[in-house]
DNA sequence: ATGTCGCTTTGAAAGCGA
């Protein structure tokens, strides 16, 4: 099973490419983030063509995050309990929650999330408060799976907008006092890996940026950030057989800003302790 | 250079978010 998270900024802005790249790659399951659109908008013919089926949550022309499976969508669910909101208050008072997370089982019982975190655009921002609330209430629905499900098979993937390591950027003192770098941002990632994810891309890949900004030839300059993962519970970090940063797909015309992440998965053997040694 | 994109409202240019 080959799994990916990508953050396309604009679906409709780059409908072939994505697909292209989905048969390229032979994917079977890809989460998108910031697809920009509302779910009328989104090119779901070019994706059935190409034989996937697709769930999108999107609101307006912000955020936005959808699937496309080859191999089923099932129990699709939108937001997580607790999911702060942003924004104007509804007449109700209550915030806008906006379209940033979205969960669905693939193949035989593997539950993935995806996930395009808020940027946090600077410390001490409202946006920067929100974005640490929306990872804490995230975490805690993510502990209480776990602890009535330890052995399932669930990734949280996406655009965390968060560098967790000081090489995850390409200078670290141009981050001082900048979000994506912060302790807290930094600290509410760990806490997902104290929960027992693991970034199950690290150890294969250990190094590289999924994201450059389009401004300031940063992807010329390779002066980009690591901030797309996917973190996988201890049966499916088990199960994983490989993994790529996807880094040509900055390239060319019309690329997103962020590169495909891709994990290869064999969820049919997983290599857990209990499985029977053959010799 | 706050140096690029993509979307929106608005009626070709400006605002917003990243």
């Amino acid at each position: 099973m080959r799994i990916a998270t990508w953050n396309v900024n604009s679906i409709r802005a780059r409908t072939a490419r994505v697909v292209d790249w989905l048969q390229r790659a032979d994917v079977d399951v890809l989460a998108l983030q910031e697809i920009k659109c509302r779910d009328d908008q989104f090119p779901h013919e070019a994706f059935e063509q190409a034989g996937y089926e697709v769930v999108t949550y999107g609101l307006n022309q912000w955020n936005g995050v959808g699937f496309a499976s080859r191999i089923g969508l099932a129990d699709v669910t939108r937001d997580f309990p607790g999911i702060p909101g942003f924004g104007k208050p509804l007449p109700d008072g209550t915030l806008p929650i906006e379209a940033r997370a979205l969960a669905v089982t693939v193949g035989d019982g593997v539950r993935l999330s995806s996930l395009y975190v808020p940027n946090g655009r600077e410390l001490g921002h409202p946006h920067y408060d929100y974005k640490l609330e929306w990872l804490a209430r995230l975490q805690e629905d993510t502990r209480r799976r776990l602890e009535a499900e330890p052995q399932t098979l669930l990734a949280l993937m996406g655009d965390w907008n968060i560098a967790p390591l000081d090489e995850d950027v390409w200078d670290i003192r141009v981050f001082d006092g900048a979000t994506h770098v912060s302790e807290p941002e930094r600290e509410a990632f760990r806490s997902f890996e104290a929960l027992g994810l693991r970034d199950v891309v690290r150890p294969l890949v250990p190094k590289g940026y999924t994201y450059w900004d389009y401004k300031q030839l940063r992807f010329p300059r390779n002066e980009g950030m690591r901030i797309d993962f996917v973190l996988g519970s201890p049966a499916f970090a088990g199960a994983v057989t490989g993994a790529s940063i996807e880094r040509n797909e900055r390239k060319g015309d019309a690329p997103s800003d962020h590169v495909p992440v891709l994990v290869e998965l064999d969820a049919d053997s997983p290599l857990d302790d209990d499985r029977p040694m053959i010799f």
